[in-house]
DNA sequence: GTCACTGCAAAAGGTTTGCAACGGA
DNA sequence: TCCGTTGCAAACCTTTTGCAGTGAC
């Protein structure tokens, strides 16, 4: 797992607190901890990671708790799978709708799309064949900017990409 | 798992066969018959359907093979995942090269979609956020005509959809 | 005859579940 | 106080692995 040097995301926090208030469950210190750390997360991360670093390290949240509140944040669309990476489940940050991931295969950060139009470019594709689409998965994988440029400079600290 | 009373991909089991043996490896029964199962396939299947036609029913191949050989299958690009179909691992065939999927949530019918112009239509998108794509994952459900047609009759018949 | 392949059984993950104790509102 | 929530441990399920025997070429 990469450090967590990145900012705290405080709006997901904080949205997500209050959804969890208003669908009348409880502010529990576990339940804290684990938002917590999924705020500070920089990069797609695994349940095993969020178990890792809570229960094994700090004793803040076991590891029933955290696959619970995974599940409810996934079913209520604050987390989002990512498939492209390995076979491992992976989660990633988002705000509830629609949207896709871009996923750097070199650093694992992530970029929501929102401006989706997938299906309307595909649809004529389909009709042609008689079939009608209702929903879509779509998740992009390359490089970021950084590493793009590190990787100007230093092509040997090129990683394996996914796949 | 749907009755398999489609046609056999006759196509797909003989260039796998030929593939198999380009590749210097072994015609065993075994392999025949996890061939013959996923070309008599009608739809997206998990490995342990395989295992549970083939290995309790009739013990024409053990577990460990089956998974090997699915293993060899989707690395060769003869099988692709499925992803947006809960959480288990779904097959479909296919022939090697880039393209995409359209599942039916009703049947499980599939479709391959070719042609695929995705990352062009993305990359506008994205390379105002300084992101270059290297490569994708799409996956498309809905309906085929065929369920279509039913449901139009008799809206009872509908499944839930996926996610 | 050789060595790739197989089946078995055990291990290895990752995830879910039952249940008694705990603690937030 | 009540009942939602938690932690523990065991169960589960799918997939992988080690190894000795088997059989394709």
């Amino acid at each position: 797992m990469a450090e967590q040097t990145q900012a705290v995301d405080v709006v997901w926090r904080e949205r997500v607190a209050r959804a969890l208030a208003e669908s009348g469950q409880r502010r529990t210190v576990p339940r804290q901890a684990i938002l917590d750390w999924i705020a500070a997360a920089g990069a797609p991360f695994s349940a095993e990671q969020v178990v890792a670093a809570l229960e094994q390290q700090q004793g803040l949240s076991s590891r029933s708790t955290i696959y619970r509140l995974i599940d409810w944040l996934v079913a209520q669309g604050w987390l989002t799978r990512i498939y492209n990476m390995d076979d491992l489940h992976t989660y990633v940050r988002i705000q509830p709708g629609h949207h896709h991931m871009a996923v750097c295969t070199q650093c694992g950060a992530t970029q929501v799309i929102s401006d989706c139009a997938i299906e309307e470019r595909i649809q004529p594709i389909l009709t042609a064949t008689d079939f009608e689409v209702h929903g879509h998965v779509l998740e992009l994988y390359g490089l970021c900017g950084q590493c793009r440029a590190v990787l100007a400079r230093d092509p040997q600290q090129r990683g394996s990409e996914p796949r």
